[in-house]
DNA sequence: AGCACA
């Protein structure tokens, strides 16, 4: 009976660090240092923050953390959409690599069809990381969501893998854009800079943040799901949950303020496994807030409202209940 | 915190 329960997506956030599945990477080589998880005191207290300007304004955080992903030293990244211009920052480990970085995007053309340049400055202040979530040091916004160097950096510079390009020579000096050049961008390097998102949806979170669930509803076969971020691609979420086991159905309710889902599962145990299993994840669409899930309060097959008792006497041998309410 | 659909 009990005690089975083994269901392949263990996941309860380890609450230290752990240590990834080491890949064979030899140690001999020195390494760069990791990129991520700087902690918030850092030593030194220069800045190593670029300020970005002259985005386009349809530029999508993930756009930039894709080209920021190249440089040595990116830890996050950030897009203000507030003010009536966009700005964008990033953050280095040192400022040192901030001001590569700089030089290398200096007046790179970063879409040639809106005619976008950029331009970098160091910023005023660094990028203020708090556990995923970002705000500048001058205001907390909720127009403005930061993206961390995350777990891809391990495949970027830290290893020259023979198929990633270097990326800093890649836009050289000045424009490496011609004009508009219909062609090949990258000149020369069969691989561009920023990898194609693969499109299959993969079925495990990016990460986990651990959430506080402060009251759940019964168990039930329904699941509901909440604290999405704004800008959560139903795709992303139908993917990740679809690919759990036991999964029937699910729904994506698109609201004002918050988009929320429901997800339906075959049984109970399906749906607390997903319950337990996915509680807190992370996925990239979801900005960095993890998923929060509950219970549904009205579980899939059961209607809402029933006058009297419970309206299906069907062949689950339970007797209509007596209840006065 | 935000719970629809049958």
């Amino acid at each position: 009976m009990a005690g089975a329960g083994i269901h392949p997506y263990h996941n309860q956030w380890p609450p230290a660090p752990v240590p990834p599945p080491a890949t064979a990477t030899s140690a001999a080589a020195p390494l760069p240092p990791p990129p991520v998880h700087h902690p918030p005191f850092s030593t030194h207290d220069e800045v190593r923050t670029i300020f970005i300007t002259g985005l386009p304004e349809d530029v999508k955080e993930r756009e930039l953390q894709n080209l920021m992903r190249w440089f040595p030293g990116f830890e996050a990244s950030q897009v203000n959409y507030k003010g009536e211009k966009l700005m964008g920052f990033a953050l280095f480990s040192t400022a040192q690599l901030a001001v590569a970085a700089k030089d290398a995007l200096q007046d790179m053309i970063f879409d040639a069809e809106s005619k976008s340049v950029l331009h970098i400055e160091m910023a005023k202040k660094n990028l203020f990381v708090k556990r995923g979530i970002v705000a500048d040091s001058n205001s907390y916004d909720q127009s403005k969501r930061l993206r961390t160097g995350g777990d891809y950096s391990h495949s970027a510079y830290t290893t020259p893998t023979p198929f990633h390009p270097p990326p800093v020579p890649v836009w050289g000096p000045h424009g490496y854009l011609a004009p508009t050049p219909p062609y090949d961008p990258y000149g020369g390097y069969p691989v561009p800079p920023v990898p194609m998102p693969t499109p299959t949806p993969a079925p495990a979170p990016s990460s986990y943040v651990p959430v506080q669930n402060t009251k759940d509803n019964p168990p039930c076969n329904t699941l509901f799901i909440g604290n999405l971020g704004e800008n959560i691609n139903e795709e992303e979420l139908r993917g990740l949950f679809s690919a759990q086991p036991g999964f029937k159905q699910m729904k994506i309710l698109r609201q004002e303020r918050h988009t929320v889902c429901f997800s339906n599962l075959q049984d109970l145990n399906s749906a607390s496994n997903v319950h337990h299993s996915l509680q807190g994840a992370v996925i990239p669409s979801s900005g960095s807030v993890g998923m929060r899930i509950q219970y549904s309060k009205n579980p899939f097959g059961r209607r809402k409202d029933s006058n009297y008792s419970v309206a299906s006497p069907s062949a689950n041998g339970a007797p209509p209940a007596l209840t006065y309410q």
